[in-house]
DNA sequence: GGGCCCCTTTGATCCACGTCAATACTGTTT
DNA sequence: AAACAGTATTGACGTGGATCAAAGGGGCCC
């Protein structure tokens, strides 16, 4: 199953602090000093291309990655072939931190686009962040984040119908195009039907379904990626107004 | 819905030297001298009775805790009172990962039998695996462990059928006994039908039932939460023989 | 040691979502 | 501009697990 996996490596020097995203991202909370010493770590970039692989399940884990362009998607196979997308990932989030657990990875990650990443060697990252305290109470920040975003994912998939998990889905992308500086009610997802359907535990075609009974209530406006959200109360009070 | 929570504190000196749990916790692959400055860190233990909560959501963050005895479910509660069991907790695991994102508790911590846990606060393990590099690198493999298994019950509620699930959960308890000194093959659950069910995204009617075909089929002798394992094979091969 | 409450089991019925199938749309390639 | 492949929509039907209901155990408290 191993495939050659054509990498890009860009050999110019990357600066945390000209980037746009760093409050979303590890240097979050640095000072400017501080995040000068993560720059010396950031060793590269990597350009992943479309439905390219950033790692695999089973290789061995050297490095965490920040998000510089573009997104991905992780997704967990079993033996018999059934996949689960675990999550999405967009600019500024990071990506790998799976592996430290074994050394190995143990999902894939995916560019849904083109995409760029910044290379951080997690030894170096531990190292820094045994004198940078600010840089360690990020790090483990991040870390804790994804453990809580992970329990949301169980919540919507073991207790939640159909629209709900699909209206979960539309607020939380919109909440996060919006801490990115786009708009919070008009977005082009970068995922397939079916991708949504594994990640929310659901058919390609319930999820195209839902979209359709969205579009009937007036609750968003669908043309196939693209989403205009017309009524964000009325996706929250889908979520909470369950008859238990 | 705040209620007062009768808390014991042991103030006697804990020594995870001692402690027979040293090699599934936080002290793993560190030196002598190290696990004595762990153990000045832990400052104290807690006792929490059956049904009473280690913490609940939203309160504020201080510490982690080690297991020492007995043993937990975390879980998490919507609005409308849906809630969905996030995860089992055994002796030597760590509880209260989910706080350090935000400084405040997102799940509550009940423990499933009478109990006890050792106290880490959290700013002095900051602190001293900025000097300890085991320490620093034990407690990261523990945070990501934590997502690799969320991963893992992603793919179980996204993907798997009802008994899929049982048969999953039934063989992850055991390795979990078996990684204690317990038997592999015959165990106590400390949870009713409806915790494992609401973990599993299930409801209890349909683990009871679940239950009973294991046992029609010989793979398990079930009496209430007496489990005895017969044919562990057998279990797997419901996992991965899946006619996709 | 008796009584009560919670937990579990089992059966009957229902329904949300999956499955199967046909058609339509979009963007890309030549 | 035509042809194509991947993606999306929609309909008809089937089914796994939910729901509703009733009865049987076990453990715990007084």
């Amino acid at each position: 199953m191993k495939s050659v996996i054509p990498v890009t490596v860009v050999d110019i020097k990357v600066a945390c602090s000209q980037c746009n995203l760093r409050e979303l991202c590890l240097p979050f909370g640095l000072d400017p000093n501080e995040i000068d010493q993560l720059d010396e770590l950031v060793g590269s970039r990597r350009k992943i291309k479309r439905q390219q692989h950033l790692y695999r399940s089973g290789e061995s884990f050297e490095a965490i990655y920040a998000i510089r362009a573009g997104s991905f998607k992780t997704d967990v196979i079993l033996e018999d072939g059934r996949d689960q997308v675990t999550g999405f990932q967009m600019t500024g989030e990071v990506l790998g931190l799976d592996g430290i657990s074994t050394e190995h990875h143990s999902c894939n990650a995916i560019a849904l686009e083109d995409s760029e990443v910044c290379v951080i060697p997690f030894n170096r990252l531990e190292e820094l962040s045994r004198t940078v305290e600010s840089l360690q109470h990020q790090f483990h920040k991040i870390m804790s984040r994804e453990i809580v975003r992970d329990h949301g994912v169980m919540m919507l998939l073991g207790s939640m119908r159909a629209e709900e998990r699909l209206a979960a889905f539309l607020l939380n992308m919109s909440q996060r195009f919006t801490a990115r500086g786009f708009s919070p009610s008009e977005f082009h997802l970068r995922m397939t039907r079916d991708e949504i359907g594994s990640y929310l535990g659901l058919k390609l075609e319930t999820v195209s379904r839902a979209f359709s009974r969205f579009q009937e209530e007036g609750l968003v406006a669908v043309q196939q990626k693209h989403i205009r959200i017309l009524d964000t109360p009325g996706l929250k009070r889908l979520l909470n107004h369950h008859a238990a």
